[in-house]
DNA sequence: AGCACGCCGACT
DNA sequence: GTCGGCGTGCTC
């Protein structure tokens, strides 16, 4: 331990403690006495206030002992573990964000620099009452029954019928001991052996096989692929039992939207009791109870969204991460990172079992699968349950629409069978607003957001021209700004459009409207949704929003009217983001008793995507998707991160965008490439301009020395930021 | 992140 | 004449 003495012979020790701001190393901080221990929390001297930190290390000694600030107050919290303490390293180092910034998501919590607080119980005393009154009685009879539990002495006097001056009155003879304890209920006691649903012959093999790997007690990444209805839940709950039979806490990720009444009630119904939660919707006082219990480890299970990964767990031997494809687990604000693959690296750093689970897992789960990385646990579908649906394409080209009109004949015809059949039908279109694109019929003229090199599109309903990228609204024109014509024509279908067609096609039948922007509240959104799975409008017309989260019973037509939309533009993972996509909405066909199809309307019906998505097969696509990128024909695989550089005054930020550009010369020294500053992915979000730049570096290159120049690149300009976004994909 | 130090508009 | 706006820079 590097040390100093002081002028008075007193021992002064320096110690390396990582604080929650955005620096990317440590600070060394004097200590009076003894260092407090690696993983102690302190409250540590920053410019002027006293900033949350945690006990790294030796002091480093970059900085004289003379400049060195005394360290604070140690707070009284159980030591972030060693095993926290590497993960938080390895996710400031793989996802760029400074460690400062990792030891804050994992200190989101209120009250942590205060005692932990307490509150007055009383339990049976050492002595009997001087005169013992029948309310006397009452009362020492029911703390003998209650046993070890420790009431509040106002919760004793109610539950006995008494007043509180009888409990105050036993008190103070000493026939009830009063004492302090924690304000935070535990919870409750979980119960691996409690019940268990019949597993069917499948599931009770994945069970078993994850169920060994938490026995092992190793580090040990699986992929959990089973369709929808197959019970994958059930087998990881049985994975979930073998960890709190192993005495350690396992911690079940979901998307936000899935963290449901529905799925807790299932947890109870399995194990006596719900889990400790963790979501945003969370308020201070629970944040606090779940964190401590994380903690000190009497939280044996935490279900939570994705910032529980930075829960900082005393054993953990377990995470599952439900629905691991889902686009949710994406931090896209501040610190960037993707649950998924943190919840790997965090496996890694615990030698706990990882259990990415998903009926249609991603690209870069599939291939980590089939490379043997991570081993791979199939639950294919009960007998008796829903199938998956018919899905065949319509080529526009062989059966167009009809001029100004976007529903084929061939569709509409099935829509209207499906009506008449009295079942459901939904029309997919993956565009808010009216009509992606207005022209001027005159001169030509596009309206186009200043900022973003985008078509401005067209929302009828709202009477405004909208950008998609940057969120910027205009009044709806009544004449060209150009020339002054007052023909103005609509191109291309949005939702509302589409609506305006099938009412027209559709006249009887009552018909919901599912975009984001329809519904003024996400409550009201929901009763929408509900209606529709409630059966009471027939007919229904959606943005991707209807892509997951809900069962409708009686669906079993679903039209995409445009499965082309998202295939094209620059986005290195435009097919599988539109397999994926098409493949959820499809499925949504798929859960009734009936038959369901899903038509797709293409012009490339030859389409890899098309093709893979009429045989229902995912497997073969991957395959052909990391051949593709192995062989060149797609962007090949590699560490794909996107520099965003952002700022008030634009062309300062282009300028430095440039800047940047130049500064990644060592990647791409080292046979990476640098794309970029592109024209296309900019946008103007809350006064400030983004630039993307997009970096791909090969597997194995250090970015830290390129991070270093770009850091230092925006240093000393102005409000200019850089942040890294670091693609999912780079753990291929 | 937050806090201090910096230089330009409306106030007792 | 100042109070304070937030742009800019730094934190052991």
């Amino acid at each position: 331990m590097s040390g100093s003495v002081d002028l008075f012979g007193t021992r002064e020790e320096a110690v390396s403690v990582a604080v929650a701001a955005p620096l990317r190393t440590p600070l060394d901080y004097l200590c009076r006495g003894a260092a407090p221990a690696p993983g102690s929390y302190v409250l540590a001297p920053l410019s002027g206030r006293e900033t949350l930190g945690v006990v790294w290390g030796d002091g480093s000694g970059e900085v004289a002992p003379g400049k060195l600030k005394m360290l604070g107050r140690l707070l009284d919290l159980p030591p972030m573990t060693e095993e926290t303490r590497r993960f938080l390293e390895r996710v400031a180092e793989y996802t760029l964000i400074p460690l400062g910034d990792a030891v804050r998501l994992a200190t989101r919590a209120p009250g942590l620099s205060e005692p932990a607080p307490t509150k007055r119980v009383v339990a049976a005393g050492d002595r009997a009452p001087a005169r013992l009154t029948p309310a006397r009685a009452r009362v020492l009879e029911l703390v003998a029954e209650m046993g070890g539990d420790a009431p509040t002495p106002a919760a004793l006097a109610k539950a006995a019928g008494v007043g509180s001056s009888v409990v105050a009155g036993l008190i103070a003879e000493g026939a009830l001991a009063e004492r302090r304890a924690p304000k935070d209920p535990p919870y409750p006691r979980l119960r691996p052996e409690l019940t268990r649903r019949p597993l069917s012959e499948a599931q009770a093999q994945a069970a078993a096989a994850l169920g060994e790997a938490v026995r092992r007690g190793a580090f040990a990444p699986t992929l959990l692929h089973g369709v929808t209805g197959s019970g994958k839940t059930e087998a990881y709950l049985e994975a979930v039992a073998a960890c709190l039979r192993a005495g350690r806490q396992a911690l079940v990720l979901l998307p936000e939207i899935a963290l449901t009444d529905q799925f807790l009630a299932r947890f109870q119904e399995r194990f006596g009791a719900r889990p400790a939660e963790w979501h945003s919707a969370a308020a201070g006082v629970e944040r606090r109870r779940c964190w401590r219990a994380a903690a000190d480890g009497t939280a044996q299970v935490v279900v939570g969204a994705r910032s529980a990964l930075f829960l900082p767990f005393k054993r953990l031997g377990l995470i599952v991460v439900d629905e691991e494809h889902d686009q949710g687990y994406k931090q896209e604000e501040g610190a960037i990172y993707h649950a998924r693959d943190m919840a790997v690296l965090r496996a890694q750093a615990a030698d706990a079992v990882v259990v990415l689970a998903s009926a249609t897992p991603s690209l870069e789960s599939w291939v980590n699968a089939e490379r043997g990385r991570y081993q791979k646990l199939s639950v294919p579908a009960r007998f008796g349950k829903a199938v998956a649906p018919d899905v065949r394409t319509v080529d526009l080209r062989a059966d167009p629409p009809e001029q100004g009109r976007w529903l084929s004949p061939s569709l509409v015809q099935a829509a209207a069978e499906t009506l008449q059949r009295g079942e459901q039908a939904l029309f997919f279109i993956n565009r808010r607003g009216y009509a992606p694109l207005t022209l001027c019929r005159k001169c030509g003229h596009r309206f186009e957001c200043p900022h973003c090199a985008t078509w401005l599109v067209t929302h009828r309903l709202a009477r405004k021209l909208v950008c998609h990228l940057c969120g910027r609204t205009e009044p709806e024109p009544a004449c060209c700004p150009e020339c002054g014509s007052t023909e103005l024509a609509a191109c291309g279908p949005g939702v509302e459009r589409l609506a305006e067609e099938a009412a027209e096609r559709f006249p009887d039948a009552p018909m919901e409207i599912l975009s984001s922007d329809a519904a003024p509240t996400a409550e009201e959104l929901r009763e929408r949704i509900n209606r529709i799975a409630r059966g009471e409008a027939p007919l229904a017309i959606g943005t991707q929003i209807v892509a997951k989260g809900h069962n409708f019973p009686n669906l079993t037509l679903v039209g995409v009217v445009d499965a082309d939309l998202g295939l094209h533009g620059g986005d290195f993972r435009a097919a599988e983001r539109t397999f994926q996509l098409l493949q959820q909405v499809a499925g949504r066909a798929g859960r009734s008793e009936k038959p369901g199809r899903a038509i797709l309307q293409t012009a490339a019906p030859d389409h890899p995507v098309m093709q893979a998505l009429v045989a229902n097969d995912a497997e073969t696509f991957w395959r052909a998707e990391a051949a593709a990128r192995r062989s060149g024909a797609a962007p090949p695989f590699g560490r794909y991160v996107a520099v965003i550089c952002s700022g008030p005054d634009e062309p300062q930020v282009w300028e430095i965008a440039r800047t940047l550009a130049a500064a990644a010369e060592p990647v791409r020294e080292a046979g990476g490439e640098v794309l970029g500053p592109a024209p296309a992915p900019i946008a103007r979000i809350r006064g400030r301009v983004r630039v993307r730049l997009l970096v791909r570096a090969p597997r194995g290159a250090a970015l830290q020395p390129a991070i270093r120049a770009w850091d230092a690149a925006v240093k000393r300009r102005g409000s200019v930021r850089v942040a890294y976004d670091v693609d999912p994909q780079s753990f291929l």
